[in-house]
DNA sequence: CGACGCTAAAAAGTCTGACTTTTGAGGTGT
DNA sequence: ACACCTCAAAAGTCAGACTTTTTAGCGTCG
């Protein structure tokens, strides 16, 4: 049985993608199309629409009379969630992750602000309560589970914020958040100093305290820019 | 002659996306390709291409025996360039900018920080050329010119910090910058007070004052925000 | 009367093969 | 050296047949 019944243009990409975001076929380098589809067993139409897809996020180029070309990396759509999901199980997962925590402390710092003007009181509300699991999750090895309440927090304060910008940018914490606890040193129980921002920052919001929910929320973030540093220098 | 001879998927998309993101096909509504291939004259084949990317843009979701769904905004990619354009050109353009604009205060201030100490040589000379053409073109209704130098300025800030994910941004800023050249009063020079920042961003950076960089440019995308709550409450 | 399971149809998915269009490369002539 | 022309390679397009999944409707049985 297979592990995911999707299309088969979707196993397709599955592969290709990945090959691609991993430098296995570097930019500049031509791809035919025929030959794709014998190479991955699919009808040349399966693998049309899978090149489409790889041509909408800005990987490949296609041209007649010459092929598929794989395109400089600056042009790609490195916002594209599955492009990020590629880049970040290949090779260069360290890189795409700072890239990505640098992204994240510029925004998270302007979102918590917004989020303190903006939140509904269903919202505080479920900020407390993922504040209180954090902490109730913050020792003793229960980091799987410090870690559902770490991506919940953070994605309430993206989606409070009331953009639409930063609401979208919730999944791609939630990839660096748990790429960092699989990657890191996981018997390791987290900072309790960390603990105890995320806790102050959720009472800040309650509080509509904006300034001070963006100050301790780049707090938060510059912790974790230092917590790269250390690891990736 | 057509003005682009792209392939015809690529002219259906400019049709179907821009109808999709308008609400014209408000989410949760069903297309079924055949029918869709029937309104827009092309065969199956090309329609599932179109469908394939719209789907890869989180715009629809594709099922069997159901058919092609609208997704709810909030699933969207918004950072999908093409969706962006889409949604510039159409009905809620102004909504688009204001959570746009957003963004870049949260993004631009950090990459310039980023930019004071990344930023080579070139990267330098060229920034500065940007604040001399804002400058020159300041006065006297060269708003088209203004808006060449503004924009090419900012594209190398976000270049010049050395993200990728900030990089990427330079398209988004210059479609705000230049919407909002269109949009607003276009018989009005340019605030003097925000062409001497720029110049002013440009020293700090060459200089390689980080702090003192983020902080002009904050003073910059603070500007844009207040320019937008004038026009748009 | 309700729950369960069966059947049939609807729509997407897949494959194949034939045809068209664009365009780069190489050859030819001036 | 340059312009032009021809040819073939590869993507693009189309039509049609077939497969697979999924759901709605229906009937049977408890």
């Amino acid at each position: 049985m297979t592990v995911q019944a999707r299309g088969l243009h979707a196993q397709v990409l599955d592969r290709l993608g990945p090959a691609i975001t991993a430098g296995e076929h570097p930019p500049g380098s031509v791809l035919r199309t025929d030959e794709l589809a014998q190479e991955y067993g699919v009808s040349r139409s399966v693998m049309r629409e899978a090149v489409r897809v790889l041509e909408s996020m800005q990987l490949v180029a296609s041209r007649r009379r010459v092929g598929v070309t794989v395109r400089p990396v600056e042009e790609w759509n490195v916002y594209d969630p599955q492009v990020i999901r590629w880049r970040l199980a290949g090779a260069d997962r360290a890189r795409q992750l700072r890239s990505l925590t640098v992204l994240r402390s510029a925004v998270e710092p302007a979102a918590a602000g917004l989020a303190a003007r903006h939140a509904s009181p269903e919202q505080c509300a479920e900020l407390t309560r993922c504040a209180l699991g954090m902490v109730a999750t913050s020792r003793g090895q229960r980091l799987a589970e410090y870690l559902v309440h770490d991506v919940a927090f953070h994605r309430v304060i993206l989606s409070a914020s009331g953009n639409e910008m930063f609401a979208r940018l919730g999944d791609v914490v939630a990839e660096v958040l748990s790429g960092r606890t699989r990657h890191e040193v996981m018997f390791e129980d987290p900072d309790p100093a960390a603990v105890t921002l995320h806790v102050r920052v959720a009472e800040a919001v309650r509080e509509g305290d904006a300034a001070e929910a963006e100050r301790l929320t780049r707090e938060i973030t510059v912790g974790a820019l230092r917590e790269l540093d250390v690891l990736a220098p």
